[in-house]
DNA sequence: AAATTAGACTTGTTATAACAAGTTAGCAAA
DNA sequence: TTTGCTAACTTGTTATAACAAGTCTAATTT
């Protein structure tokens, strides 16, 4: 098996970056610098680029270059049952804003229907912009009688403040966390490119009374966000901020979402 | 902006993936096909396949062809401390297998001697087979006492099933979850591409009379695996995984797994 | 019949070439 | 001074071409 020139550039390059040579925010060689320092064509230096964009360590810019990716995240604490409660969020010097994209009644999916137990319900899609960055798209089914009944408040925030400051409390969540990959659509709405990394936080949400009342799921851009949970044998959960080992000062988030 | 033919392509062939035109583990046409039947380049064929590459819709086989991807993912289950139970996975007709391949006592990088609060620990790194297939590289720092006492069976299994079986109890575990992509070294003990999704369960596990006593990460592929977890605002924490109905009392937990 | 080989597929790597389009700095005109 | 434009960068798209290497089938040889 030989060794593709291609993956030795790139593997020296993303030494430099380890090392430090480059620095976060840094400019690497231009794709005529790469082709002339390692003496190869256009397309391998090309290749050699991509295969580090691949590896989130660096972002291009058409016209600019490309740039050592700055990679520290905001957490999403799975500690309360309120996903993306803002305040949480804010804690870690971000402000959010909430973009309705969608809001309408409609005819559940089977999987969905199945769940919810009920056929028709208000799906909501949002986008999440923080510092003004949409880094979030939140797509949430929710019963038809609390749809209406909120209309108004939904389409400004999320589901879970909405009905928690309408006195309406949520007894479980069940939920997934899984890892994909973006499509065309979301890659546009997020800003990212083709096959961006996406965290996908999948929920349905419980009220003792009224049973799955929500369900939905959040696509976060997978090199921004990250969630944290405390898993307590004793049972009683630590509700306090854990996992400050990823938080990051305001300052510097500010920098790394501009 | 005009719209680039390769993306035009890909998106065509992506709807035929989705509206069942090619079935879950069909071949595509091939590069010549492609470059027939739209009209164009090599390049271009090859450049519409990558993007469904990235999309995690089809995997390519060198010598064979492009197959459309199966994607069904085996769920590890954080309602109890015992990640990795191999019981939990074994639920869902998968066979793992851990094959060791570093158990050393080494001088501990600043961060994790900040949590393990001692500057030398063992160092594991692990690789799990499913059915006989690689899905995750798992590196965790171990405190000293205890990765010598318990050696030789850490060397066969998961960190957490040594500890349980010798009778200590995981008091608490702080995690994250978050998505990163292959660099070139896990790509090959994954027997990924560069740039592969994975998703990534960073953790720490306390006890209540040693403090934290391990802590690692597990690196597995974003495609094949994801995490569930439920919370319950009451406190009582469901310790029955998602989809089963008993809940199991910590006591008989742990005679679940011997 | 079994083993080998050749040929026709497949994808992977790499080169050269041309044009399109976004960015920026500096120069010239208002 | 300010505005506007050009020129020189940058990355993005696409074509043609050649060879390497993995896979499979079928014909050939043992």
């Amino acid at each position: 098996m030989t060794f593709p020139l291609h993956l030795a550039i790139s593997e020296q390059l993303r030494d430099r970056i380890l090392n430090g040579s480059y620095r976060s925010g840094d400019r690497l060689p231009s794709e005529h610098q790469i082709m002339a320092e390692f003496a190869v064509s256009r397309i391998t230096a090309r290749r050699a680029i991509s295969n580090l964009t691949q590896q989130g360590l660096v972002t291009v810019q058409k016209g600019k270059g490309v740039f050592v990716a700055t990679q520290q995240k905001v957490t999403y604490s799975l500690s309360s049952p309120l996903t993306f409660l803002e305040t949480d969020i804010a804690r870690q010097g971000v402000t959010v804003t909430v973009q309705t994209l969608v809001f309408e009644s409609v005819t559940l999916p089977i999987e969905v229907a199945a769940i919810l137990k009920c056929s028709i319900a208000y799906l909501q899609k949002k986008v999440l912009l923080f510092n003004g960055i949409p880094g979030c798209v939140d797509v949430t089914y929710i019963l038809p009688e609390l749809g209406k009944a909120y209309e108004a408040e939904l389409l400004e925030q999320m589901t879970f403040t909405t009905l928690e400051r309408n006195g309406m409390t949520i007894d479980k969540i069940d939920a997934t966390i899984e890892c994909t990959q973006a499509d065309y659509e979301t890659s546009e709405q997020l800003e990212v490119t083709l096959g961006h990394p996406l965290i996908v936080y999948r929920h349905t949400a419980y009220t003792d009374d009224r049973g799955a009342i929500v369900h939905g799921e959040s696509i976060s851009r997978g090199d921004r966000f990250c969630y944290s949970v405390s898993i307590d044998r004793n049972g009683s959960r630590d509700l306090s901020s854990i996992g400050t080992k990823n938080r990051i000062k305001d300052s510097e988030l500010l920098e790394s979402l501009c």
